[in-house]
RNA sequence: GCGCUCGUAGCUCAGUUGGAUAGAGUGUUUGGCUACGAACCAAAAGGUCAGGGGUUCGAAUCCCUUCGAGCGCACCA
């Protein structure tokens, strides 16, 4: 158990033992640090429950506390604040406790099995900067669910399924009609067809696609019949439809490397799809489908709903499915093959209400029991500056590949030509660019909106990314340069700042958890900051190397591991790798 | 129209299970390197927390209301 945990838990007993109970007792690092390192708000709310002053119930509880030795420069401030401090010796044997496994610091979770699905990458498009968020927040969120004691599985959950893919094969049919994929006499092995097409094609070919059939109505129809024949898997349409996804997936997988984003599962909406006729089975079998302008659906209203809840379209009229029901398909598949506790959907929060249905649904016909929760993780928009979804300045879309290679060449720039070789500069500017661009998108909390600049992806000073590895580089080289010095042990804390950065190391267990529960990695990545602008403070303050006072030296080395061992830690959460140099 | 989200420093964002004096980065002005790595550190200036009302010991945070913005509302995914 944490420190902040078990004390937190303790006072909760002494407070018991004046007569008092508290429900859920928070210490919180006092915004006064000038009364005291942490503070109780509970007098004032004890105070209505026990109609009894405030004052009055916090000195009964000071005087208790008083008694423990742990506790120092106790006072009672304002209408009843109770301010506490943690006597240096607590303090530096809590550190050395930390310092000697780190693991000390980090308070697990019940175990639990968790799929989280963050892919939304579709076969035959780019991937694009909306795509960024989805996978930096559902890879984070694995790593911290893991460190944290969960079994976790991510799931690319690709899009190569529906209406897109139908396009792309009409768009080729019209560029290459004579393909044999399109000859219904052709009796031969497709997979022996030399498709003249590579990814950078089919990128190219599903807008032009795209607007042809908003703007065609017979050319929409054609990819309609399309769709449905890859959806029956009628020969040739699937076998180039199976060839199409395979050179899509393997360049998005290339992408997501780059940005340090695995997946455990590569499933798609396609592979959710055997499970289509079971999941028809089980509907009609609970007679929860209707029948409604030809197509099937399924009523979702609760009666609590506040706005009119639109039922969930489960077969279009035209026979086709849509991609409600291949999520839930998906759900049947995943509680079938990996039954997990929970599943967790890192998607755009505009798409919520598909998702309400979806759950909702999923729980009428018992897919999964009501005690397993369906989560929706919905990440706000990147817009431009204009407020609107971010376009590139003539107009078009940008693709991850384009703007991690922006801030590749700006990195490259930055990178010191006499310390790093040609071929370090490209390989450690890769490292930090992606660094710059992870840590600027989990800054904000993760359902804001935010604005798409090129620049704020791109900035390599102040909060970034690579300030972070820049501090943490440095502490190692110190730690390098001291190698031979003893960092072992704590054992004073001479200044302001090392208290400081004490408590924002004990800290830690209550930012990993409260970034858990909020789903969002704008904690720690504020915290990460802190700590280390803390530690860059106090780096600027002393001169650990050539410090006479060697039992001064040895807690500030160690003090220095501690912080450079916490970094990388959750630099390893966010999915931000620490170069060597840089 | 109905519903959801939001409005905090010039800009970009934190802070919202109610806590003391509302924070950070950036930008502006200024000071600190023959280096334990200056992609750093220090300091100044910058706020009617959109407006109004209410709840209470206490409100950026909760409730009501006005104004403004974005998003969603079955056969796209």
């Amino acid at each position: 158990m944490s420190i902040i945990k078990s004390l937190t838990n303790d006072i909760n007993e002494i407070i018991k033992k004046v007569g008092y109970e508290i429900e859920n007792l928070i210490l919180y690092p006092s915004n006064r640090k000038d009364l005291g390192q942490y503070q109780l708000n509970d007098a004032m709310l004890l105070a209505k429950k026990y109609k009894k002053n405030p004052k009055v119930i916090a000195e009964d509880i000071v005087k208790e506390l008083e008694k423990d030795e742990r506790f120092t420069n106790l006072n009672i401030a304002g209408p009843g604040f109770i301010n506490i401090s943690l006597s240096d010796n607590y303090l530096i044997e809590s550190l050395n406790i930390i310092a000697n496994n780190l693991t000390e610091n980090i308070d697990k979770l019940p175990s639990k099995k968790i799929i989280i699905d963050y892919g939304g990458a579709n076969v035959a498009k780019a991937l694009h900067v909306g795509h960024l968020r989805s996978a930096n927040l559902g890879e984070a969120l694995k790593r911290l669910a893991r460190l944290l004691g969960y079994e976790v599985l991510g799931d690319a959950h690709l899009g190569d399924y529906g209406r897109p893919l139908g396009l792309v094969i009409l768009e080729i049919k019209k560029l290459y009609p004579s393909l044999p994929y399109f000859d219904e006499a052709y009796q031969g092995d497709y997979s022996e067809v030399n498709l003249p097409i590579d990814n950078t094609d089919l990128e190219t070919i599903y807008p032009i696609a795209s607007t042809k059939s908003k703007e065609d109505e017979a050319y929409l129809e054609e990819a309609r019949q399309i769709t449905l024949k890859i959806q029956n898997h009628e020969r040739g349409y699937y076998d180039l439809w199976q060839k199409i996804v395979a050179i899509s997936k393997s360049e998005i997988k290339k992408v997501y490397e780059d940005l340090d984003v695995y997946y455990d599962l590569w499933l798609g909406e396609s592979d959710a799809v055997e499970y289509l006729d079971e999941l028809i089975e089980i509907y009609t079998k609970k007679n929860l489908l209707k029948e409604s302008d030809n197509a099937k659906i399924i009523e979702v209203k609760e009666e609590t709903d506040k706005a009119p809840m639109p039922p969930l379209l489960f077969i279009k009229s035209n026979g086709s499915i849509s991609y409600e029901t291949t999520d839930l398909a998906t759900i049947l598949q995943r509680k079938k093959e990996y039954n997990p506790d929970e599943i967790w959907y890192c998607v755009d929060a505009r798409q919520e209400l598909h998702f309400i249905q979806t759950f909702r649904a999923a729980h009428k016909a018992e897919l999964v029991s009501e005690k397993v929760n369906l989560e929706f993780v919905g990440f706000g928009t990147m817009n431009g500056k204009d407020g609107k979804p971010f376009k590139t300045r003539d107009g078009g879309v940008m693709t991850l590949k384009n703007l991690i290679s922006i801030i590749n060449e700006e990195t490259l720039k930055r990178l010191d030509e006499e310390t790093l070789s040609l071929e370090e500069r490209e390989k450690t500017a890769k490292t930090v660019a992606i660094a710059a661009l992870k840590y600027a998108d989990f800054l904000p909390y993760r359902g804001t909106d935010y604005i798409f600049e090129i620049e704020k992806f791109t900035d390599l000073e102040g909060k970034t990314g690579p300030y972070l590895l820049y501090s943490t580089i440095r502490m190692n080289s110190l730690l390098e340069k001291a190698k031979k010095l003893p960092q072992e042990q704590i054992k004073v804390l001479s200044s302001e700042i090392e208290h400081e950065l004490a408590l924002t190391i004990l800290q830690l267990p209550t930012i990993l958890l409260k970034s858990i529960s909020s789903k969002s990695l704008n904690d720690i990545a504020e915290y990460l900051y802190n700590i280390t602008s803390q530690y860059n403070k106090f780096y600027s303050e002393n001169r650990v190397l050539t410090e006479n006072d060697k039992s001064k030296q040895e807690s500030w080395l160690t003090l220095t591991k501690l912080v450079y061992q916490i970094n990388n830690m959750l630099l390893d959460i966010l999915g931000i790798k620490v170069p060597e140099k840089m």
